[in-house]
DNA sequence: AGATCTACCTGGTTGC
DNA sequence: TGCAACCAGGTAGATC
């Protein structure tokens, strides 16, 4: 499931592969993963020419220029099972084929996903400004102050993982990323935020940039779905502590790790370097 | 307003 | 073996 690190390693590679190409022909499958409507979708982006390819959050951007010159914006989000993959051959109709973009080098771009949450939308620079989904996303873990990052969880109430998945608390960390900069950080995911000492907010600043980094650094963590542009596998999921590991040893302690629903998401952690007492509900 | 819960979707896994 | 039940999870929208 693409969180931050697999969204700019995804990024990364389709920026080497589409800046400077133009679209020469789209072909919506699937009207359900466009945003809004299709046929406008492929009539804005048919002979676009992609500038740049970012990132936000979980949200994979393209900044393109119109045949007629004006500024578009094409957004990608992968959610579960979302992928962006280019090819040398048109790609086949598989069943989660949705959409294909053909490029002015003979080359092609699909977007595919098993699920369907996943979506693309195409937006004007008037419609971007006003989008709500980026209107309200949180600042970037990666450009956070220590200082910064503290502030967002002062005086909370809410559980310290689920405002680490709120993304308009801060942008692009889900329930893989969450768990793992916690159990680094020696915090139990259903702590209070207000009742995370400050010299352990501090503690977690450091690790979730370095869990970060270093998933970014490894190409990804690939569960089930993920793979990048070049349909390549990440490694980091070689390297997680707790996620996933419910009833083995932990890496630190050899405590059995244990798991509870916070946020409504599965939580994995150890009880024994993440302490604290789930708050028993009235 | 902040916090919490559910629906959406489908392939893979588990249990009987 | 067959099939139902359950699980994964990001976000919108609803509710408290």
């Amino acid at each position: 499931m693409p969180e931050l690190p697999e969204v700019e390693v995804i990024s990364r590679g389709l920026a080497g592969e589409l800046e400077e190409r133009r679209i020469t022909e789209v072909n919506v499958r699937y009207a359900g993963s466009v945003q809004g409507d299709a046929e406008t979708f492929r009539k804005r982006l048919s002979g676009a020419e992609v500038k740049k390819v970012h990132r936000r959050g979980k949200l994979l951007l393209m900044d393109l220029q119109s045949a007629s010159g004006e500024a578009l914006f094409l957004g990608f989000h992968l959610k579960m099972t979302g992928r962006l993959i280019t090819s040398d051959e048109r790609p086949e109709d598989t069943p989660h084929t949705h959409i294909i973009f053909d490029l002015d080098d003979g080359r092609f771009l699909q977007f595919h996903d098993v699920r369907k949450f996943g979506y693309a939308v195409c937006l004007t620079q008037d419609e971007i400004k006003d989008w709500p989904f980026l209107k309200t996303l949180g600042p970037e873990p990666l450009d956070l102050s220590q200082a910064g990052f503290v502030a967002l969880f002062s005086g909370r109430r809410g559980q310290i993982k689920a405002l680490l998945l709120n993304q308009t608390v801060i942008a692009g960390i889900g329930n893989i990323y969450a768990d793992e900069s916690l159990f680094r950080a020696g915090i139990a995911p259903f702590t209070q935020a207000h009742k995370v000492p400050k010299a352990k907010l501090k503690a977690l600043h450091g690790h979730l940039q370095d869990v970060i980094k270093e998933a970014i650094a490894a190409n990804g963590s690939s569960i089930r779905d993920y793979v990048d542009s070049g349909g390549n596998a990440g490694a980091f999921q070689n390297d997680f502590r707790v996620y996933g590991r419910k009833g083995e040893p932990c890496r630190v302690c050899e405590s059995t790790l244990q798991s509870s629903k916070v946020a409504g998401r599965t939580s994995t952690y150890c009880s024994h370097c993440q302490p604290g007492k789930q708050a028993t509900k009235p």
